[in-house]
DNA sequence: CTGAAAGCGCTAACAA
DNA sequence: TTGTTAGCGCTTTCAG
């Protein structure tokens, strides 16, 4: 049977609330009561339980992170720095990946306000934002990460704007006229393209809205995009993908097409992912600073649950270009 | 406030066990009352609170998993079907990642075990097996996954000799006959090196011991090796990395050295991770079928938690070699 | 078919 | 400094 407060009472010869007390370093103990209690504790292998601590009225000590998808190499990298940020402030995370269905994201957040966790944390890609709503009504605390929202929710993500802007900036400094975007159908998509909008803006280039592409990150939508492109005759010099995974695709497509990179077709990608330093030539790209995002995320949210917080807070991190092999100037 | 079992049967005239019946369809409750419950639970947006459950002896429906590290792109994956499957039975999952670390280790098991988890998974990479004995004296289930072990712990893993045997062979049979191996410093990568070594023999080709190599997973450690291996004279023309991510690091080495691959030298991965499909050419690896595999793990841990096991099962899933564009025939 | 009451393991007043 | 006691929200006998 599991051992429990009442056991190690028992056995120290003290009353459950000295050995609460002890546990929690609260109230004013007798250094020898104290050392006799973890005597106790340790000879019979007691280990306090959350789920009891947790009903009364104390906090699960439990975050949920809700990701499209875990085995995505970028949410792989962010869920990692959440865990060990929330590691360092004694709390673990239940990952829940949605893979941006709407269902999913519903069962998933019944799933751990039903778990009693303190708080949420919302990564891009999700979509029914509305099912938020109830949770804030609730007071339970959400934090987004990487999706600008438009409510009034607290906020850590990337400039998706200047990210986009720097990503074709580049490009158009490059001499690059003629650059393909493609996207993904998400907020922070939209974002990106308006910075490669603002971009070409600023040098007065036109925009062939032919060139803009919504669709979903895959490796094999990077490719059919590709090919597309091609054989549509839009014949661009430059690619701009809105993540790492849909800019292997395309250089794979592209290739797979008799393109060299980046001598007939410069490709830059948004991430920074692992994928970025295994592709030949690396893979010129967008970073986030995801352990910076992590930190602040765990920050903000930890507040809000301990209560300290007021009003909405949104941070936004700055990208920065990583140039590698993937773009070169127009020739 | 949180709305309770109580908000629940005042708003429906009953009383809490009435509602506790119908929430859990145990009992006989009428139908009429039944839909008076369910709708004032739909009114007052009732959630029942797992902790209460869980502290009335019920299972948390949480289980422990314990991995290197996720944002390593196998374990990624692994993790991602374990999630799945999980959420298939009603549980949900914290991940801890260990970076073979012993301390965090001992940490994470304990957390876990303060959270009451009904179950853990324990993932190759995990050093400090002693530590599950205590878990295994408190009678809770756990499961190793993707890793051998002595003891008497149900586990399913893939056949790692057959693994190492598979690559080799393949190597092998292309007529290589200096092939060096670099495995990861952990059970299962022993495992491939006995399958290695059972090629090597069954063939009666002699081994030269200078080309065995442990180390951690890393693509670092894949170039680093790659490089001592030829600054040393072994020359090998072939090499086989003991997963994916050393054998990216033993190509970019090699090419850094100015090898073409797989003219100059052939190298053969393991795990089959998205990584081995954004190589250029693709890489040969070996694949583990991560689906069945967290499939069974899970079914075996339910039925643990359950109650209904009795003797230790383990299953071992047989590799299947994967020959893309980085090994060749030995002109 | 429905309800009263006793816990599950722990914390937090309030006493002593 | 230490102990008594009343919950936290829910399940589960055991009675009606």
């Amino acid at each position: 049977m599991k051992t429990t407060i009442y056991d190690v009472a028992r056995e120290a010869g003290v009353s459950i609330t000295t050995v609460s007390k002890v546990i929690n370093n609260t109230g004013k103990i007798s250094e020898k009561t104290k050392k006799k209690v973890f005597k106790s504790m340790e000879q019979l292998n007691y280990v306090p339980s959350q789920v009891a601590t947790a009903l009364t009225g104390k906090k699960t000590d439990t975050i949920g992170l809700l990701v499209p998808d875990v085995s995505n190499p970028f949410y792989a990298a962010m869920v990692r720095q959440i865990e060990d940020e929330a590691h360092l402030r004694g709390m673990s995370v239940i990952v829940c990946s949605t893979d941006y269905d709407s269902e999913k994201e519903s069962k998933y957040v019944e799933l751990l306000k039903r778990k009693q966790v303190d708080g949420f944390i919302v990564s891009s890609g999700f979509s029914k934002v509305e099912l938020l709503d109830q949770l804030i009504e609730d007071g339970i605390p959400i934090i987004m990460l990487a999706q600008d929202n438009p409510d009034k929710i607290n906020a850590v993500s990337v400039d998706d704007f200047k990210g986009g802007y720097l990503a074709t900036s580049h490009l158009l400094s490059y001499g690059h006229r003629n650059i393909a975007i493609i996207s993904e159908q998400v907020m922070s998509g939209d974002l990106r393209i308006y910075g490669y909008r603002a971009a070409h803006d600023e040098r007065k280039i036109p925009i062939n809205e032919e060139n803009i592409f919504k669709t979903r990150a895959s490796l094999e939508n990077g490719k059919r995009l590709v090919k597309k492109l091609f054989e549509k005759g839009n014949n661009p010099t430059a690619v701009f993908a809105c993540n790492d995974l849909l800019a292997v695709g395309v250089i794979q497509g592209a290739r797979e097409m008799g393109k060299r990179i980046p001598e007939d077709l410069s490709v830059i990608g948004f991430d920074d992912t692992i994928l970025a330093t295994i592709t030949v030539p690396g893979l010129t790209t967008v970073s986030q600073p995801i352990g910076d995002m992590a930190r602040k995320t765990l920050e903000t949210l930890v507040r809000q649950i301990k209560g300290e917080y007021e009003g909405v807070e949104r941070t936004l991190f700055m990208p920065t270009l990583v140039v590698r092999g993937t773009t070169s100037r127009l020739t």
